[in-house]
DNA sequence: GGTTGTCTATTGAACGTTCATTCGGTAGTG
DNA sequence: CACTACCGAATGAACGTTCAATAGACAACC
């Protein structure tokens, strides 16, 4: 993992903030500049054009929703353990960090979102993608196309996380199970 | 249902292609004149500032929306069948209609979406909303919240749409019913 | 039936602003 | 002296919006 100098980072962050309030367009470089306690001249000198930041931007953020769910996984988990756990802690990953939803939304429904590598686009749900290999090989889950559960899923959690950040539903502890389970008796036999 | 002028349409649909294809940011206004094939000043007689074209042009994806999914709907179905119905031809529409399922994804994750009226954004939902109640009165749905099943289920389509129309997965009669099947595994008491 | 006036639809050049980007310069480091 | 990090005023292009001008439709009046 590259190291971010300061600065550059602040960069990232404020970019990110200013994203969540104003949006794609509405967000000067000059604004990011000012928040980020840099100088305009000082973006370019670690970014090539406002379209590099952003793609930059997608490419951060992703970094930190994996971490996030890594961190909370264990050994010995059966599969929908497994599941639960990593349903939850994704969507509890971006109530917590709602510039990171917002963006990403933003981002993957935007025409920047075709120019990232597919690699890059396809590593976003490679934990998933690892669950649901496994329940693939225990016959547990349905026999859908691989990728198709994968954006199932997530797009579930984005929603769960919108709809509570928008404060149109709570979610709590009670919620969050009833969601996973939902989603749990969609991509399994029954 | 307010006729509307044949510039005024021309000039709604070429700003939805052109989102489309460029983007929110990356279509000025007078590309968008130009596409619908009036003078930039034509725009301005019919929409007071690119904002209220763009709030408008909402209104009028959600209208066709709606009128695509009623077509469909016919007596006597039961609840089941219903849900496939609605789920079914709600996504062929975005699949035949790209860019209005482009658009609209963009418009819900920009600053635009919040500043529709309550209700604009409640009637978009509302023949989701119209069977959820019956399911409920017939005890066959879950006891989660009306607003969060709602919206997992109007995500669950735009993914899957979108999904088919990238290409990534190829959708056909079959996978629309697994698609459905699961969507409705997740809603029903089991 | 012709004349006049009013209203709407339309045009596209011009305006003023905003914004991404550049660049010449300063400071610190080795 | 070379190299990197950083600054911020200046630049120039792009863009949303305005506006004076034109044309057509329709009605009122003589």
């Amino acid at each position: 993992m590259e190291i971010i100098a300061e600065k550059k980072k602040a960069i990232l962050e404020s970019t990110l903030k200013l994203i969540k309030e104003n949006g794609f367009h509405g967000t000067p470089m000059s604004m990011v500049a000012k928040r980020a306690g840099v100088a305009a001249g000082t973006i370019y000198h670690y970014f090539d054009s406002k379209d590099t930041l952003i793609m930059e931007l997608f490419a951060y953020t992703q970094g930190q929703v994996q971490e996030a769910v890594h961190k909370d996984l264990r050994e010995g988990m059966d599969l929908k353990e497994n599941f639960f756990l990593r349903w939850i802690s994704r969507c509890q990953f971006y109530i917590q960090h709602p510039d990171v939803l917002f963006f990403i939304e933003q981002f993957v429904s935007s025409p920047y979102y075709p120019r990232c590598s597919p690699d890059q686009n396809e590593r976003s749900q490679n934990d998933i993608k690892e669950f649901i290999n496994l329940g693939r090989q225990h016959g547990i889950l349905r026999d859908v196309d691989f990728k198709l559960m994968a954006i199932m899923i997530h797009s579930s959690i984005m929603t769960a996380a919108r709809v509570h950040i928008d404060g149109k539903v709570q979610l709590g502890e009670k919620e969050f199970h009833q969601l996973a389970q939902m989603i749990w008796d969609s991509i399994r036999k029954l």
